[in-house]
DNA sequence: CAGCCGTGGGC
DNA sequence: TGCCCAAGGCT
């Protein structure tokens, strides 16, 4: 990742950028590198420093975020920018405890800035860690019980010289060899040590109690179309489902109920399946062909609003009410790919700047 | 502290 | 195809 600084740099007292790590990680919170590296390369282009990202606009921001899930993060990512730049003087906190007491940076995220950035002995804890520890010491116990015991042994394992580079080579074991299916023991630089290796048991590890089965929802949103292709949209509250993004009106799929937002000929161009954390969504899409004032949300059009401003579930209801014919077809709309599509997976062995054991100095 | 909160890729 | 999953934080 961009972030990272080469052993020549690192040699000579350099340390990454405090705002790209924690960005960085930030977007990484329960996110593939995969899906992260396009966005974290768009962020970085138009706000280089946290001061920018400070200035920049509400929508502009939660506009770049859609498509990358969780979107309490993006809200917390601006707050957290106002933060450092208004009360911090533009500088990020260089403790563990300064950078936690910030929106949006739990103690993993903590840690991992205040060890990577700042080269602070913080114990990191990611699930790639809870893993590797789990592995490592045969910890039977199921997550999220085995936590603080993981945490614990994870600290025994800290050192306090170049603790930044420690953390950043757990995660890359996790994420490369001790993987969550079929681990690469074979080729692990500490398998000599793997107690779960020993036993047997690591591919089962760390076990994990079951989660509950997701039920099935069924709602609908509402697609006002104008002439000109202006679109009726809204800007969903800060807090809960999709919370700060804009959408398209909907009924109670989400447990708030409602009506269309304008009187008109609404007809059911067919239905969108999408599962969020903890639901599956059945959405029926109806559109309208109509330049009534609606009573709900605004009409918007380019370049005001743009496709890839919607999160993922509002972009295929709004990618299918476009494609619907109607009284007034809307002229074609070239849909842009998604931001995420373009970015592709590489390798990370490459990138290694040194692992514990037998591949220390071992370069990219 | 358990529930809430997205998404796309792998199998 | 459908199910399962993965680099947390907040309340």
């Amino acid at each position: 990742m961009p972030w990272r600084v080469g052993p020549a740099d690192r040699a000579a007292g350099v340390r990454p950028d405090p705002y790209r790590v924690w960005l960085s990680e930030v977007m990484l919170q329960q996110t593939t590198v995969a899906a992260v590296r396009a966005y974290f390369r768009r962020f970085t282009e138009l706000w280089p420093t946290v001061g920018d990202l400070a200035a920049a606009p509400d929508a502009a921001v939660m506009g770049e975020w859609a498509g990358l899930g969780y979107y309490a993060r993006a809200r917390n990512l601006l707050a957290c920018a106002r933060a450092v730049a208004q009360r911090h003087g533009g500088r990020f906190p260089d403790t563990v405890e300064g950078l936690r007491a910030l929106p949006g940076i739990g103690p993993y995220t903590a840690a991992a800035v205040a060890s990577i950035a700042f080269d602070r002995p913080a114990v990191v804890v990611d699930g790639n860690v809870e893993r590797v520890v789990a592995r490592l010491f045969a910890v039977e116990t199921p997550l999220p019980a085995a936590k603080a015991e993981l945490t614990r042994l994870a600290g025994l394992l800290t050192p306090a010289d170049r603790p930044g580079d420690h953390a950043q080579a757990m995660m890359d074991l996790g994420a490369t060899i001790c993987t969550p299916r079929k681990p690469a023991c074979g080729i692990c630089p500490v398998m000599a040590f793997c107690e779960g290796r020993k036993q047997g048991i690591a591919d089962d590890l760390p076990r994990k109690v079951p989660k509950a089965a997701k039920p099935t929802r069924q709602g609908i949103v509402w697609v006002a179309r104008r002439p000109d292709g202006a679109l009726v949209l809204e800007r969903r509250v800060d807090k809960g489902l999709l919370g700060g993004m804009l959408g398209f009106p909907g009924d109670g799929w989400d447990g708030a109920g409602g009506e269309a937002p304008l009187s008109a000929d609404w007809r059911v161009v067919g239905e969108v399946r999408h599962t969020f954390t903890h639901f599956h969504l059945i959405l029926s899409v109806a559109v309208a062909d109509t330049e009534a004032v609606p009573l709900r949300g605004e009409w918007m059009a380019m370049p005001a609003f743009h496709a890839t401003d919607l999160p993922t579930l509002m972009r295929k209801a709004h990618d299918l009410a476009v494609a619907a014919g109607g009284a007034h077809p809307p002229r074609p709309l070239a849909l842009e790919p998604m931001a995420n599509q373009l970015s592709h997976p590489v390798g990370y062995l490459g990138q290694y700047e040194s692992l514990p054991g037998s591949m220390e100095g071992e370069e990219g």
